[in-house]
DNA sequence: CTATCACATGTTATTTTATAACATCCACGC
DNA sequence: GCGTGGATGTTATAAAATAACATGTGATAG
């Protein structure tokens, strides 16, 4: 993976800051709500946290297998229902796969994301607000989830492959 | 599945005219641009067409293999990416499935769909003008492809299953 | 005519993603 | 103690997608 444009918008900050806030997010709301952390899941979310790129399932469940914590899928699925579930991270649907979520302190946002497809990298924004949603209340449709991606090349990725 | 009402409020029509436009607009772009609209291709879009549901390519498969075009994945995979490419059918990322094109004659249009988890039904909307797309634009981003999808409940849907 | 090229299809195998199902363990409340 | 619920261990399988290579077919340049 190349250390694209997209990746260093994201990444052009203190980024142990950013885990160490993630991190702290994630035990704080645990604690307040009771629900358990455990190490699995707290190194599942370090994992998604080291870089701001969309990790599969099965790539997760290579760290988390080499750091001892077993090599089943189930291992990975699990974690990341539980970090997707409480908001730690999200699910990219167009890459089956998962990031960290950088706005935890924030419940109930609406994430969308800005992928490359050269170097994975994945920018979260706020999707709130999408057409879509007003066309559905219209016809009473009731918006559970909402999806929303661009792919595409960050400059970065576009000068290096033309 | 269930006759929900974002079937109906989609399928509260002339089905039988909305595929023939379909097909039409299918058989017109293909003869103008030249390229190949097979048996095997037609036959998809015409099962895509018979609702407006998505449809995995596997579910796909079995009903091309039914009609003596094959059984094996590649048969529906190529079919599909055929449609996909030439906009006669778009793929619904939340679902991993597919759906006909309800636009047909919009060449390069953004779809957006809003998903029915109780019956499955695909409306197709207008995505364009997602907020996103401004916020990848000004971080010097090359869109590329636009995933625009809300998932919930119809009204029947819900009123069905409380 | 026929060699060749592009495209479509046939076929086998494999990879990638995800979940089902059931067993075990352990902390906690009673 | 002992039952209950959550978490984890483990095996198996399902579901979605693609790789790779063989074969057919129709247009056309030589």
């Amino acid at each position: 993976m190349t250390d694209g444009a997209t990746a260093r918008a994201v990444t052009m900050h203190d980024h142990g800051l950013c885990i160490r806030t993630a991190l702290e997010a994630a035990e704080a709301a645990t604690r307040k709500s009771g629900v358990n952390f455990t190490p699995v899941r707290r190194r599942a979310l370090e994992i998604l946290l080291e870089s701001h790129v969309a990790l599969g399932a099965y790539d997760l469940l290579k760290r988390l297998d080499a750091d001892g914590f077993g090599g089943q899928p189930p291992v990975a699925y699990r974690a990341l229902e539980f970090l997707v579930k409480h908001g730690f991270a999200h699910r990219v649907e167009r890459l089956n796969a998962f990031v960290a979520c950088v706005r935890p302190n924030e419940p109930g946002h609406e994430p969308g994301f800005i992928i490359c497809r050269g170097c994975r990298a994945v920018a979260e924004t706020d999707a709130s607000g999408a057409p879509l949603e007003a066309d559905a209340a219209e016809i009473g449709f009731a918006v559970e989830r909402t999806v929303m991606e661009v792919e595409g090349l960050c400059p970065a990725c576009r000068k290096a492959a033309p």
